[in-house]
DNA sequence: CTCCGAACTGACCTGACGGTCACTTACCCT
DNA sequence: AGGGTAAGTGACCGTCAGGTCAGTTCGGAG
């Protein structure tokens, strides 16, 4: 191999880490949290259950590792996108596309952000609560400038409203990852159509 | 007691049935299928493991049953709702308000529609998608409705604007079963003053 | 009184899964 | 050559949840 092998299989660890975290990822966005199996995982990427806690710790350290790496990348794209939406309805697209960009290499990450299979205590939903209140809250002030536009100004409405895009965001993006196979841009195209019909 | 009492504890089988289920549907709609314990279902009905494999066959056949009551119940209101809806906006409230008020009683059980923990074959995942499908079918129809009268005939766009939908009102139910709590007219009300905000 | 059947349970089995340990293999440095 | 260290594993343990069995307690029918 070119690169220099150490070990019995000549696999440095931040290469494999990175192998084990992209299986992980698939594997707990697909099947959840409570039935993704360590064993599995270790298997699908062609190592033992010991090298993974060896790694990480533990099943926790190994999904709170998967977690980190997806929701960091992706608020990243979304606070960058929601600067670019206005009070209009149409704007709205630009989070849309920044998603399904961000998400395309594996769709299935979006899952671990919201898996209700996960942990209700310890580190696992301090984090992701962690995360679920940053997006709430990039939704929630979007949400709140749009009804002042519009002159309401109860909170709990632009609560409920926010909770409602997120809706939305999370069923197109559960019927990207259970329907047919489609492009992040045929993904956008098509979100820009509905938007368009729905508010005509 | 007034009831005539058979059997050591004196509960006769369908009232301890209507119990159980009742139990296991708030059980399974706040911990999903995979997180909840037939122990815990049993203990919380003040009886014993065994009672409930004897009068359910498994965790499954529990599940099963829980699953038909309440999706039987639901679609029978949304199919009739549904049909007071025309190609306005404003007039999907009919749906939500029918579904808010099957609901209150016991909002959890609708996670038991959705419930991603549940398994992924056999007669469980048979039945829901067998609801599912009806769901999808009663939205697609809905969305089929509203596009064509707004020009567009894809029907790959009806099923992507059926799934938003369908978005949209899951994220609703879920705020409402985990934010402060509301009676069904009040969630009704904020939809209402919301749909008016969004399409103004 | 006695038998039958229904309600009900303590104790057990089994398999899966998270987690651990002792041990091996292979490279690098001196 | 040989030790140090990192990569890697087979075999094991404890726990917990789904599922089963043998048996007990009661009311009612004859």
């Amino acid at each position: 191999m070119s690169i220099p092998a150490i070990g019995t299989k000549g696999v440095p660890r931040p290469r494999r880490e990175a192998q084990i975290v992209r299986v992980a990822t698939a594997e707990f966005g697909a099947r959840g949290y409570a039935r993704a199996s360590v064993a599995a995982i270790a298997a699908r990427s062609g190592i033992s259950k010991p090298l993974v806690y060896q790694y990480f710790g533990s099943k926790d350290g190994l999904y709170l590792r998967c977690l980190t790496e997806v929701a960091d990348a992706l608020l990243d794209r979304l606070t960058d996108a929601e600067q670019r939406v206005d009070d209009s309805v149409a704007s709205r697209i630009h989070v849309l596309r920044a998603l399904f960009e961000a998400l395309e290499p594996e769709p299935a990450a979006w899952r671990l952000l919201y898996d209700p299979s996960m942990p209700r205590t310890g580190r696992i939903a301090a984090k992701a609560r962690h995360y679920r209140a940053r997006t709430e809250a990039i939704a929630a002030a979007g949400s709140q400038r749009f009804l002042a536009a519009r002159g309401i100004t109860d909170p709990e409405d632009a609560a409920a409203l926010a909770a409602l895009w997120m809706g939305v965001v999370d069923s197109l993006v559960t019927r990207w990852l259970t329907g047919p196979k489609q492009s992040a841009a045929q993904m956008t195209a098509r979100c820009e159509r509905l938007l368009a019909a729905v508010w005509s």
